[in-house]
DNA sequence: GTCTATAACTAGATAGAC
DNA sequence: GTCTATCTAGTTATAGAC
């Protein structure tokens, strides 16, 4: 469904690039309820049917801006995430994210995608493989940092990771609301909270299950 | 902008509970992205024109679907709630909310109402509102629960209460990929690490903070 | 209070000129 | 590879009959 000659005027990755870039401030500024190829194109100063041309229809863009940010995130926080040694640390790298990615609306983007998944199964499909690389960078991360935990023979490890991610969108959607939450006092107190786990835990023999 | 005459064939109460109920399905179903009077008519069996008699406008009955769902919601758990007395019986709680409410799809249907409120801010002022008995609910039983723990004076009520809602959130919206993620095993999980933590919390005394 | 009909507009998608 | 023009169908919202 994709074409692929580079030789044009302009090539066509320069203009991909551009029209996922312009789907995700239009997902950003007015969700996924908002979107339609005329907003996405009028943001990006092109043509509509640009978007056909290139992704067959607004949905393939969708699961294009899905697997782009994946990827985008996955190579920039790898290595932060690779030095994770205890809860603390993780909430830090959670919090870097959040504030870098905040302003910038991507993270809230993607909850949008998710909210359009429901209903249609095509688009389910194309995001949660999209998503593969984020979601098994942070699934081995979190493997690693409950090893050396009581949690070791207790936590699935896909649960957890899900616990996480489920948190961290959760967020997300909650601050899109012009409540008085904030995400820096709230990433704050999760990183106190974090502490005294962390604390807990280096002082405990492992627990007694149910 | 609503109407108030309860003496015609059919009474508007029972009419504005119809609309607002085929209103969830729709949500549940079709997603906020799919939602439009017409959907909405089609699955009540009613006329389109109705909802903009009744309330106004589409976004008018997505705020009244999130404030009938509030409402219901704090009633049937009010109870419960105030009967918690650990990070257990919380979770616990939660989960026999999941449970009984994944299968209506009622969580499910208001996160796809919060994804709507992005880029409305009128939509954003009328849920955040029509939350506020559930929100006002959760944050006094977390405020009771904190108040025996080493958290005490370490963790903001409102981050907590959030940091809850949002996981709950992020958990309906991350099901609803048909991912291999399952809710119930992941409650499952939580109870066991609710557990545990309350398990550390008894034995411990109160820990250095940073 | 509920319906039909309709106005005014926007949607996704494609054909064909350039 | 990008544009204009267009088709078809769906959209909100309102007037006015019942």
């Amino acid at each position: 469904m994709a074409p692929s000659e580079p030789r044009g005027r302009h090539s066509a990755e320069k203009t991909r690039a551009r029209i996922v870039e312009a789907a995700l401030q239009a997902l950003r500024d007015e969700g996924i309820a908002g979107i339609s190829a005329r907003s996405i194109a009028r943001r990006g100063g092109f043509n509509q049917a640009l978007i056909f041309y290139h992704f067959g229809s607004v949905e393939g863009l969708l699961v294009a801006v899905a697997r782009s940010e994946s990827e985008r995130r996955s190579a920039l926080y790898a290595p932060a995430l690779a030095e994770v040694s205890s809860l603390a640390e993780l909430v830090a790298v959670a919090r870097r994210l959040h504030d870098e990615e905040f302003q910038e609306g991507t993270v809230a983007a993607l909850t949008q995608v998710l909210a359009g998944a429901v209903g249609s199964p095509e688009l389910s499909r194309g995001i949660s493989e999209s998503l593969r690389p984020w979601t098994t960078l942070v699934g081995d991360t979190i493997d690693r940092l409950l090893a050396d935990t009581p949690f070791r023979d207790l936590v699935p490890r896909d649960d957890l990771t899900a616990a996480v991610a489920a948190l961290f969108l959760g967020i997300e959607l909650l601050t899109g609301l012009d409540t008085e939450l904030s995400g820096d006092s709230l990433f704050t107190t999760m990183e106190s909270v974090a502490r005294v786990i962390d604390g807990l835990l280096r002082s405990a023999a492992p627990p007694a299950t149910a």
